[in-house]
RNA sequence: GGGCCCGUAGCUUAGUUUGGCUGGAGCAUCCGGCUGAUAACCGGAAGGUCGCCGGUUCAAAUCCGGCCGGGCCCA
């Protein structure tokens, strides 16, 4: 922008944003500032690796705006943030199941036939293929991480260290085998952890069943247990039925005649319509009992078909007889080990019946269900059939409905550290505050142990190998690995399951021959690594401190049962602390209708296509100003509107300074002005108001009450200071006054641009090149390298009320000519203000009352006692009262002679509303000739000189002889007196 | 079924921890004003059962209980 185009409004926030971009990248700010400042104070900080194959949403986005707040807000205060690094999520699932689609694999043994090694090799090249998005993202929105150097939950260092922390939790008896009831996906025929599982649960139709158990008895007794369950396909795996010893059950009566066993408080749920009652007894007389299985598949074994007694039984649903099957769920699995019962499980990995159940043989879990119950009702069995609708979980990734099962697997033992989950989340600040006692609390108190193998290729092995003997060696490093091989390792050295299953590797124990147990690790164990394993730690120097958690993370509210919770888990098992000591969680952005965004119902908003749009800034903006812990509307209008709001005024208050300082060659003024004035005291004391609320929101890390501090700032900047101060700024060059002004406002914009550095990355930078003049050419010079201002300017709080009570005052000014029905361009001779001035509002002295006098455009302002109300009839004044207190009068109508005054700058605003159609700059200057007669003509001849001085019309001529016509010549009415003018411009 | 959170004007929200001035703003609407920022600025009006019901209290948006609606999580 030249001084000749000083008139034109703020650029456009995109243009902003591309020019600070191209600065950026030509002057590599961005790198000199991931740098850091190793000689400072360290500030701990992670980046959640996202998964790798997964396209970054519009709430990654708002995660990624609040942790570059804080970032950026440590680094101007000095800190070296450990480590700005980024990260990626590259094991799992979900890449696994990506690689599957491309190839249309549909099992684990189509897999298997496509080839291990050509599998993961693709799974390897699949991770990053969305990986340039995430980073034009990044560097689109302003967050700065280091990408060069991104750490990937795949590099064999990263895995390395896993494998470390893996053995260390090992030695210390805190990794186990087990063989647990687990949720289990058929189709990944693998089973899954239960934050996992948390993420699929959704309503399902299921069948709600009530089958006949017939009781063996005495000859002539037909009694039946009637048991109730959802899930007919476990029925041939029944091995035992459940009572409740302090439960009172009931044999009652059926039309038919048969006599049916249920708990008594079933009957009425049952029966609606009464029935007889034959017998009552408690629980414990049905203990022992045997009955007719449902299907005779697994044959009698030793204690199976009788009625236990448990106290998982209850009556709010069922019958209170429950049906066990040991394979299928953790009660059952519990209830049939203490029963010694053994387990029948005629499900393969894929959950397809096996032969042990020739009925269904070759059938899902789940299809098999209507060939069940059709059969149970050919042989009379069924009882009741009905459906039910409930909450069932499926696979989060495939979406295939799970089935709880008895497998064998790895666990952590989390629950054995319960107590210390809890403490040391105590001690997190998280964000928002209930988090804590909350929902994470809750999780924390429940947690169960950790299932951390899963069957599957693509991940970290689990480095634990087993002898014949039945040792089991856990390895920490790839120095153990070799020497238990007893031959270099190949180099490079890849760790995944396809290399590593190639080693025979001897018993630590024994030396005997051994398999490794054929598991990956859960994904969510690797991004819980990241805080040690990022650098490689133990293995080489670096800055990991075991002893210090991180200071800081931030993420989506869904992390708290995926990351925010391995993270907990892992430095409490490892290290023996928190892992971080503050959280941010950020809640999802939905539609414009409140619905969740997704891509199957076409609703989701582009990051990229969003910042395209509106511009970094603009989408910061709208998630800082908004409730980001709460689920947001992420509709565009909303972001146009909130960021026109704040950036908009900013940018326009920006364009008139640059416009005023640029026509008269007035330098940037970085060393704090000391102004005498009140208004420009009153600025900067807003200024350092506004810096230390940034400050105090920053270091808390809530961060909305910061953006909320700046918006009122700016609003202030602009609406009160610029509005009330725009004439001084057209004085002369020289004049102290114009000097004052343009000082006060190039320091307040310098050291609001810094202020708003951390919130506001392209607009502070814009504002701190173009106002500060650095040009763009310096990276030394980007606002990002500026420290954190310590303070900008004295705070004078009593100015600051002062000023919002003068504010009211105009306020009540304007409502009082609005009353009186006088325009504000008309004077009127005085506003009178009852009673003694506040202390505050004495405080401002002459020049509040001048600045009061020029807001409601009187003669003078004046104070008056209380009692001299009736001095002010309401016929010629009009006057404010609030609440029976006397504030203000106002004169009905102005004296003739300030009539005259406002009819001549009803003139001029007309003539300089031409002016201004004629596209004149305000520095041109133009001829001037106006007819008018009567009292327009005697109010301007009053005042030809004024009138030409502010129109910059030379010359100024005013006749009562009408002008020829021309289309130069126009004429205005006022009142229904006519008057015509020309205005030229001049050569 | 259980837990946590949210519900303030058409929209975005402050105020709720620690009860107390007529519940503040901004956008949008209507009316008016201003005119050297101009798809800007200023004023006024209208718009609120502070989700609903009950309780505590001299006093409740705020504290307590219950309910309704929404979201997330758990099972």
């Amino acid at each position: 922008m030249t001084a000749g185009e000083e008139s034109s409004g703020a650029p456009s926030p995109l243009a902003v944003q591309a020019r600070v971009l191209a600065y950026w990248e030509a002057t590599g700010v961005p790198a000199s500032v991931l740098a850091g400042r190793p000689d400072g104070p360290i500030f701990r900080f992670t980046e959640g690796p996202p998964t790798a194959n997964g396209a970054p949403h519009l709430g990654h986005l708002v995660a990624r705006v609040l942790k570059d707040v804080e970032l950026r807000y440590r680094r101007m205060r000095g800190m070296h943030i450990v480590s700005p690094m980024a990260g990626w999520d590259c094991h799992g699932l979900p890449v696994e199941l990506e690689i599957e689609k491309r190839h249309g694999l549909k099992s684990k043994k189509e897999i298997e036939a496509f080839g291990v090694e050509r599998f993961c090799e693709d799974c390897r090249a699949g991770t990053f293929e969305v990986a340039s998005v995430w980073q034009e993202m990044s560097r689109r929105l302003g967050y700065w991480l280091d990408y060069e150097r991104a750490y990937r939950t795949m590099d064999p260092p990263y895995m390395e260290s896993v494998w470390w922390s893996l053995k260390t939790l090992f030695d210390r008896g805190l990794l186990e085998k087990g063989h647990y009831v687990l949720p289990y996906c058929p189709r990944c025929e693998t089973p899954l952890s239960s934050h996992e599982v948390a993420q699929g649960y959704r309503e399902t139709t299921d069948p709600s069943i009530t089958v006949r158990f017939p009781l063996d008895g005495p000859p002539g007794e037909k009694r039946e247990l009637l048991v109730w369950t959802t899930t007919p396909w476990t029925l041939p795996a029944n091995l035992l039925v459940a009572a409740r010893a302090d439960l009172e059950y009931s044999v009652v009566r059926a039309s038919d005649g048969r006599e049916l066993v249920l708990a008594s408080a079933a009957v009425s749920r049952y029966f609606p319509e009464g029935v007889d009652v034959v017998e009552r007894f408690p629980g414990t007389a049905l203990a022992g009992r045997t009955y007719q299985p449902p299907f005779d598949t697994p044959g009698p074994g030793p204690g199976r078909y009788r009625v236990v007694l448990d106290d998982l039984v209850t009556t709010e649903e069922g019958t209170g007889l429950v049906h066990i099957a040991p394979s299928y769920g953790p009660d059952d699995q519990r209830i049939g080990a203490r029963e010694k019962v053994g387990v029948f499980d005629p499900l393969d990995s894929r959950g397809v019946f096996t032969d042990a159940v020739p009925l269904v043989r070759g059938k899902a879990f789940k299809a098999a269900d209507p060939i069940l119950l059709k059969d149970l009702e050919a042989r009379g069995r069924l009882y009741g059939h009905s459906t039910l609708r409930h909450t069932y979980p499926f696979c989060w990734r495939c979406d295939s409905a799970l089935l709880y099962r008895a497998i064998d697997s790895w666990f952590v033992r989390t629950s054995r550290a319960t107590d210390r989950l809890v403490r040391y989340n105590a001690s997190v600040q998280w964000r928002p505050e209930h988090l804590r006692e909350g929902r994470f609390g809750n999780f924390l108190t429940e947690a169960k142990d950790w299932a951390l193998s899963r069957s599957r290729y693509w991940g970290t092995p689990l480095p634990i190998w087993v002898c014949s003997a039945g040792h089991a060696t856990c390895v920490g490093s790839f120095a153990e690995l070799e020497k238990l091989v007893g031959s270099p390792l190949p180099t490079p050295f890849d760790p995944h399951r396809v290399t590593v299953d190639r080693l025979r590797v001897r018993c630590g124990t024994c030396g005997g021959e051994t398999r490794r147990e054929p598991y990956t690790i859960d994904g969510w164990y690797d991004s819980g690594s990241a805080p040690f394993a990022q650098f490689h730690y133990p293995f080489e120097p670096g800055p990991f401190d075991p002893v210090a958690p991180l200071d800081f993370i931030a993420e989506g509210l869904d992390q708290t049962r995926g990351w925010f919770y391995s993270l907990l888990v892992i430095a409490t098992l490892l290290f023996d602390r928190p892992a971080y000591r503050a959280c941010i969680t950020n809640g999802l952005v939905l539609d414009e209708g409140g619905r969740k965004m997704s891509k199957s119902k076409g609703n989701a908003l582009e990051p990229l296509a969003m910042l395209d749009r509106y511009g970094a800034d603009a989408l910061r903006w709208t998630f800082l100003s908004s409730d980001y812990t709460e689920p947001m509307r992420g509709d565009e209008s909303t972001v146009r509107k909130t960021s026109a709001r704040t950036l908009g005024t900013l940018g326009n208050v920006i364009a008139f300074h640059l416009g005023n300082a640029r026509a008269d060659r007035l330098p940037p003024v970085s060393e704090r002005p000391t102004p005498s004035g009140a208004l420009d005291r009153w600025l900067l004391s807003r200024l350092e108001t506004t810096r230390t609320e940034v400050e105090r929101a920053l270091e808390s890390y809530d961060i909305g009450n910061g953006a909320r501090a700046v918006g009122t700032f700016v609003d202030d900047l602009s609406t009160w200071y610029l509005r009330r101060s725009r004439p001084r700024f057209w004085a002369e060059k020289s004049s102290p006054d114009r000097q004052t002004a343009h000082a006060t406002l190039s320091y307040c914009l310098l050291g609001l641009g810094r202020t708003i550095a951390p919130l506001l990355p392209f607009t502070a930078e814009w504002l701190h090149q173009e106002v500060g003049e650095h040009g763009y050419r310096e990276r030394d010079l980007s606002v990002h390298r500026t420290e954190w201002p310590s303070s900008l300017a004295p705070r004078d709080e009593a100015l600051e009320h002062a000023m919002a009570e003068l504010r009211a005052l105009v306020e009540v000014g304007r409502e009082l000519r609005h009353r009186a029905g006088v325009k504000s361009r008309i004077p009127l001779a005085e506003l009178v203000l009852f009673g003694e001035p506040s202390a505050a509002l004495a405080g401002l002295g002459p020049e509040g009352v001048a600045l009061l006098a020029d807001e409601i455009n009187v003669k003078r302002v004046r104070r008056v006692p209380t009692s001299e109300r009736s001095q002010f009839p309401d016929s010629a004044w009009v006057v404010r009262e609030d609440a029976g207190v006397l504030v203000a009068a106002l004169p009905r109508e102005p004296t003739p002679e300030l009539a005259e005054e406002g009819l001549a700058r009803e003139v001029a605003r007309r003539l300089q509303q031409t002016r201004k159609e004629l596209g004149l700059k305000y520095t041109e200057k133009v001829a001037v000739t106006v007819v008018a007669t009567g009292a327009i003509y005697r109010a301007l001849d009053a005042r030809r000189a004024a009138l030409a001085s502010d129109l910059l019309a030379e010359p100024f001529e005013l006749t009562e002889t009408p002008l020829p016509a021309g289309p130069e010549v126009r004429s205005w009415e006022i009142d229904g007196v006519t008057f015509s003018a020309r205005v030229l411009r001049r050569p």
